[in-house]
DNA sequence: GTTATTATGGATACTAACAATCCACAATTC
DNA sequence: GAATTGTGGATTGTTAGTATCCATAATAAC
């Protein structure tokens, strides 16, 4: 299991797209030979991006794209769900074989049961939210002061050695 | 992105294996009956299980599986290293685009980086973290134990309704 | 030892998702 | 009107996951 390139893109694009913030659109050609990937299938991604409301785009000369949000306000957990979709980690596939109901089983003329769910997918579940409650805390914003926090402390670190 | 049904077959498996621990092996085919999946399939699963330590097997007649450690010590990220792989949740296909120097971009004349980490990679590493921890915390035990407890409640509260 | 049973591993096939490209078209600036 | 730039459809190749079948090896029971 693992993200696709598709979001590792997108991801890229966007913090591209944050530091060059209220100054000028930026236009899939530059965009794409900055990440190193085809301006065809990035744009494919800038489409998906765009119909979600992460990115405005405006066509014709000078055109291009820009955040439609402040970055603060665009979160790990935003883009992930925009280019991989809104699934759930995982699903049970075995929802009616005997494994549940031995789970559950009291003496075989229970009534239906409310504890419907699978005990597996509880845990998977709560793993995905924890993961999740991480992505919804970091933003393209927060790169972007880590960016910054890395320079700086290059620079000091250069000022010293000399 | 989304774990494989193969995760979903060996956690349920080793579940049942639990549910049978001590008494006998448990052959493959009233575990795959058990499971709703094909014997041939799930035969590879236990395959893998097997090579990696989770359980043990027995050939011949009166062969069968058995867990090969208590449930408290397979976790649920165990299961999933085993059969997803170790691979990480995010890999950077950018590492050498102009993208990660301008993060790190002093004057250009800058020494090679230390932190030649990808930010957005350190974020998604946090997040796999977070996961795994969670996935670390939770073994086939506690389902057993969740499952017990579902159980109890269900029985007392049959006996209010009576 | 022979037979029935049971797991193992190799080979193979099918499918769906992902990755990638190309092109015709629409919108915009100059 | 011409050049530029994003959009969306169609298409293709590749890979991982799913699934099956069969020959083989190991073991218990007789």
């Amino acid at each position: 299991m693992q993200y696709s390139k598709s979001t590792d893109y997108a991801l890229h694009a966007l913090i591209h797209l944050a530091q060059a913030e209220g100054r000028e659109n930026i236009g899939i050609k530059p965009l794409a030979h900055s990440l190193g990937v085809s301006e065809s299938y990035l744009s494919k991604i800038m489409s998906k991006l765009r119909q979600d409301g992460l990115v405005r785009s405006v066509t014709g000369v000078k055109g291009g794209y820009e955040l439609a949000r402040p970055p603060r306000d665009i979160t790990f957990l935003d883009v992930i769900q925009v280019i991989e979709g809104r699934q759930e980690l995982y699903v049970c596939s075995n929802l009616d074989s005997k494994q549940h109901r031995t789970y559950f089983a009291g003496p075989d003329e229970a009534p239906p049961q409310r504890h419907d769910q699978c005990l597996v997918k509880r845990v998977m579940d709560g793993a995905q939210q924890q993961m999740d409650r991480y992505l919804r805390g970091h933003t393209i914003q927060t790169v972007l002061d880590e960016a910054a926090a890395v320079r700086s402390e290059e620079c000091s670190s250069r000022r010293t050695q000399a």
